[in-house]
DNA sequence: TATACGTGGTC
DNA sequence: TGACCAAGTAT
């Protein structure tokens, strides 16, 4: 792998793996019908990209399928609710991502049509270097160079680069450009993501099926596994806070919308407490309060959190100084975070939602 | 360049 | 149990 005689060897034997052993997946056309003529829908490879995000392909695929099966297309999603897609993105984390999708459904809906360059692409809300790269490949056949994760640890062993992440990834996505190629850079984007993702893993690599190890200097000097290096993390501190959940006689939750911007930007969520070192209690309305036992445990991309559950139950008069009440609401529409703390009161009492004796 | 931003699975 | 990790983007 050291002159560009090796290099472009790579991608035919890549793509011969990737038409025996390619993952059938709901958005994905396969080799055979991609051979045949047949064209990925631009929204439904956007809709995916953006959901794999930072996301398993596992979690995705209920969320596509209830995606697509509500919203066929994008003319659908631009003409649904804010409120709407975000509880059917609720649960699935990141919701930057959500507030971007409908955005960016209502841009491509006002152009007439996805771009169908990296460049158009790229300026679309939450389409970002790898989500532009992978649509212009996949869905118009671009020579583009995606680099996700997976590309990352699958070219860093192929050329044993020992410089860590994230410094290193420059220069791994200039090595990633080399090996791309002309023909089928959609299939050969996503056989470097099915590699990475089911051969050249994270943990125990297993170089002895892989359809490139005589490519690979990692694995020729047995340290594929070591392989890419990573900058030691910061610490995760601990932040505490309280949550508070008052049900109305009639069984509505009192919830609040969060800010648009920021942790759980845009998502329904029970009226708190800041989230700090040592939070005062902040309840939304004067009422008997009942502090439950125990604490909802959840841990963020950058802190863990450990909230003290609040619960009352407050007349139909109720005059809250946050939020509002909810009759009906669906506790799936909430961020997991949220669900928690609904599940810890739903433990402490029995139907929750539902209207109290007397009431 | 560094930090904020979710969640669930794995070892 | 807890740290790591996953098909990143915005600022």
């Amino acid at each position: 792998m050291r002159d560009g005689i090796e290099s472009a060897a790579v991608a035919p034997a890549l793509l011969r793996w990737y038409d025996s052993a390619a993952r059938v997946l709901p958005w994905r056309v396969g080799p055979a019908e991609r051979a045949a003529g047949e064209i990925p829908d631009p929204y439904r490879v956007w809709l995916s990209e953006v959901m794999l995000q930072q996301t398993t392909v596992a979690t995705v695929k209920g969320y596509f399928h209830r995606f697509t099966t509500r919203w066929p297309d994008v003319q659908a999603l631009a003409a649904a609710a804010d409120a709407e897609v975000m509880g059917e993105w609720a649960g699935l984390g990141y919701y930057a991502r959500a507030r971007n999708l409908i955005a960016c459904a209502r841009a491509v809906v006002a152009q007439g049509g996805f771009p169908d360059t990296l460049e158009g692409l790229r300026a679309l809300p939450g389409i970002g270097a790898y989500t532009a790269a992978s649509v212009a490949a996949i869905a118009f056949d671009r020579a583009e160079t995606v680099v996700d994760g997976n590309v990352e640890r699958v070219v860093a062993r192929l050329f044993a680069v020992t410089e860590p992440l994230p410094r290193a990834k420059p220069g791994l996505a200039k090595l990633a450009a080399r090996l791309t190629p002309r023909e089928r850079p959609g299939d050969f984007a996503q056989a470097m993501m099915d590699l990475g993702a089911t051969i050249c893993t994270p943990r125990n690599p297993r170089c002895a099926d892989c359809p490139l190890e005589g490519f690979c200097a990692a694995a020729h000097q047995g340290i594929a596994a070591d392989l890419p290096m990573k900058t030691a993390k910061a610490p995760k501190p601990t932040r505490r806070g309280y949550a508070y959940v008052a049900i109305r006689a009639d069984g509505a939750p009192l919830l609040e919308t969060r800010p648009p911007k920021g942790l759980l930007g845009g998502m329904p969520g029970w009226p708190g407490s800041d989230w700090g070192e040592d939070p005062a209690p902040q309840p939304p309305l004067t009422a008997e309060w009942t502090e439950l036992p125990g604490v909802v445990k959840h841990t963020f991309t950058h802190f863990h959190l450990e909230l003290t559950v609040l619960m009352a139950h407050v007349p139909l008069g109720a005059n809250p100084q946050r939020g509002d009440f909810r009759p009906g609401f669906d506790p799936g529409d909430l961020p997991t975070v949220m669900r928690k703390v609904h599940d810890h009161a739903s433990a402490a009492s029995s139907d929750l939602f539902g209207p109290r004796p007397g009431a």
